[in-house]
RNA sequence: GCGCCUGUAGCUCAGUGGAUAGAGCAACCGCCUUCUAAGCGGUUGGCCGCACGUUCGAGUCGUGCCAGGCGCGCCA
């Protein structure tokens, strides 16, 4: 788990800190109290590969000009066996170091001892963290929403994973509560109305309309006939609920595992009923004094702990709220299962969940900073310009199924290609934009325009690498060699070294999308890399090279490679070895 | 009315307080007898919504406006 530039890094602060004590005991600088001194990478390759602004920073210290001390700072460095090769002052005291090529030697050297652990680090030091996503509602297929917090969710959880967490990725079932009630209201209501004609009963106004609804009380007439017209109406919604949820939840598994993600748990609210959890959690808010009754309802004083207002939790039929039975399931998280830390993805729609559930958590004596929320805004569809809200055949919103499908046909795919390719493009699309940005996904932009989808690009690059190394092998009879018996000197043409610098950069790219929690910073780093990739592929040649740069170029694109397929593994997009 | 999110090139978006603000698409000009042209090279294109403030330094932080999206006690 070697990450090359940290280690640069941390070899820059030290020179620059022996530098400045030096600068301080010989009395060229004023005794300073240095700060956290930064090193980061500018953003001009003229400036060098890493630069640090201490000399600005200590400018009111130092009472010299920042370029003076700058000066100072660097007459007093020592780089004898650095990787430093040369350091100068630049623009108004930035201190810029450029460094001897040896670092990125050895950054081949690095990937290819780590294979596919390149890019592991150990940010999260094992800590227990559960990412709770998609977490839809039961009572119908899943949407668009569901497709991007499920894209989302899955690499924030796969990110954290290669940064050194112990990851729990959870599905949260809403099997009790009102939108149950409402789902077996619904199902009785087109039950009847099959049987005894669309008159027969009314369709609760608030029902479930899509067609999927009815599909489900049609299969279960053929199999089960009418021999529930006569039972009671509470119970006649029970088992047809009982026979729907089942059946809807199997399709949300089938259909997020074409999707790539397949969940470590599934967590049924009901069981926090069940099991007594939230009898205990509200006999805890209650018994606490963070309860108080208004208008023969109980609410939790969500206000004393930072939130806006006050919550309903029992509701004044007696009935407890979703809310109370999340807080039961935050106090599993937290208390029985002992999680460090936990990540929520909710839709922004939903943002107004944060607050509360943050002030649910606090109360039960937790850091509420062991929460993370993150939101991300919902998905517009678009086809052909225009908005494309409804499915016709359901008349529900756009499934996930259906988005898949309509990413993946093509009329020379087989159906399995078609959904590993709708998954490919979803996924990348998604992870594509920030997750706080709104996004507009344009279908026949991902489907027609095949070739100017970025998700090629990136697999193009892949499949050329594998394309180079079988030819290499079969027509010169050169294989990739040990990194040891090679001599890496021979890279030194620009599109080599940038190609490796960007390689280099990958156990960055890592630790700071999983502090961020934002994977799309991955996305769009796998892009570049192909992008130095295919600049490399059209500078330098392989084939019929002399045998020492052959060598070295075979390594070079052996380990491009390896951090495409790194990159994309975190994604969970395929990596093909051909593409034609 | 209050709260959260967003505002950067024609479009879609990057941009961890740093130096001359970037990419893709679109437009235009080049490159296939050479390991995949689903590719490469180049040109054009910016009051970073507006105004103050903090700072040696602001697209980035703070305050106030403007515009869009979303939410606001017994839905989830």
């Amino acid at each position: 788990m070697a990450n090359v530039i940290e280690k640069l890094i941390e070899e820059i602060k030290l020179v620059v800190n022996e530098s400045l004590k030096k600068a301080c005991s010989s009395g060229e600088l004023p005794e300073v109290l240095v700060p956290e001194i930064l090193i980061e990478i500018p953003r001009e390759k003229e400036h060098g590969e890493f630069s640090t602004n201490v000399a600005m920073q200590i400018t009111k210290q130092a009472k010299k000009a920042p370029r003076q001390t700058a000066e100072i700072i660097i007459k007093n460095m020592n780089l004898e066996n650095t990787y430093i090769e040369k350091v100068e002052c630049a623009g108004p005291g930035f201190i810029n170091f450029y460094l001897n090529l040896k670092w990125l030697y050895e950054t081949i050297k690095v990937i290819q001892a780590e294979r596919e652990d390149y890019g592991k680090i150990n940010l999260g030091n094992g800590a227990k963290v559960m990412v709770e996503f998609v977490s839809a509602n039961p009572t119908g297929p899943l949407h668009m929403g569901n497709a991007r917090g499920g894209a989302l969710g899955d690499c924030i959880a796969n990110v954290l994973k290669a940064a050194g967490y112990d990851v729990t990725k959870e599905f949260y079932i809403n099997d009790a509560g009102n939108q149950i009630e409402k789902f077996g209201k619904s199902l009785e209501a087109r039950y009847i109305q099959l049987l005894l004609g669309e008159d027969a009963v009314p369709f609760p106004e608030d029902g479930y309309q899509g067609e999927d609804i009815k599909d489900h009380m049609r299969d279960y007439i053929s199999i089960n006939g009418d021999k529930l017209l006569n039972t009671e109406s509470s119970d006649r919604q029970k088992i047809l609920v009982e026979y729907a949820l089942p059946i809807n939840l199997q399709r949300i598994r089938t259909a997020l595992k074409n999707y790539g993600i397949e969940f470590d748990v599934w967590f049924s609210e009901q069981s926090l009923y069940d099991s007594g959890e939230l009898e205990e959690t509200l006999k805890f808010i209650k018994e606490n004094g963070y309860t108080v009754e208004n208008e023969g309802a109980v609410w939790f004083k969500a206000s004393q702990f930072g939130a806006e207002k006050d919550e309903v939790i029992i509701r004044n039929n007696g009935l407890p709220t979703y809310f109370a039975s999340d807080i039961a399931y935050h106090r599993n998280k937290f208390l029985k299962r002992k999680f460090d830390r936990v990540i929520n993805l909710l839709g922004a729609d939903h943002h107004g969940h944060v607050a509360r559930m943050k002030a649910a958590v606090s109360s039960m004596g937790i850091d509420s900073d062991k929460l993370d929320v993150v939101l991300f805004q919902l998905v517009r569809l678009f086809k052909d310009g225009e908005a494309y809200r409804m499915s016709k055949r359901t008349g529900r919103a756009v499934s996930l199924n259906d988005l898949l499908e309509e990413l993946g046909k093509d009329g020379e795919r087989n159906d399995e290609e078609a959904i590993i390719y709708g998954k490919d493009a979803a996924r990348f699309f998604f992870n594509m934009k920030a997750s706080g940005s709104h996004l507009d996904f344009d279908m026949s932009l991902a489907v027609q325009k095949s070739n100017e989808n970025p998700v090629f690009y990136v697999q193009y690059a892949h499949a050329r690498i594998c394309t180079i190394i079988t030819q290499a092998k079969e027509k010169e009879g050169v294989e990739i060699p040990d990194v040891n018996s090679v001599d890496l000197t021979k890279l030194d043409k620009k599109e080599e070294l940038d190609l490796i610098k960007a390689l280099a950069q990958f156990p960055e790219e890592v630790r700071i999308s999983a502090k961020t929690l934002e994977p799309s910073r991955l996305t769009r780093y796998v892009l570049d890399v192909a992008g130095y990739l295919h600049s490399f592929y059209h500078a330098c040649h392989i084939r019929g090279e002399e045998e020492n740069i052959m060598k070295a170029r075979l390594l070079l694109i052996d380990s491009t490679r390896t951090v495409i397929r790194n990159v994309l593994s975190i994604l969970s997009i395929s990596a093909p070895e051909r593409m034609d």
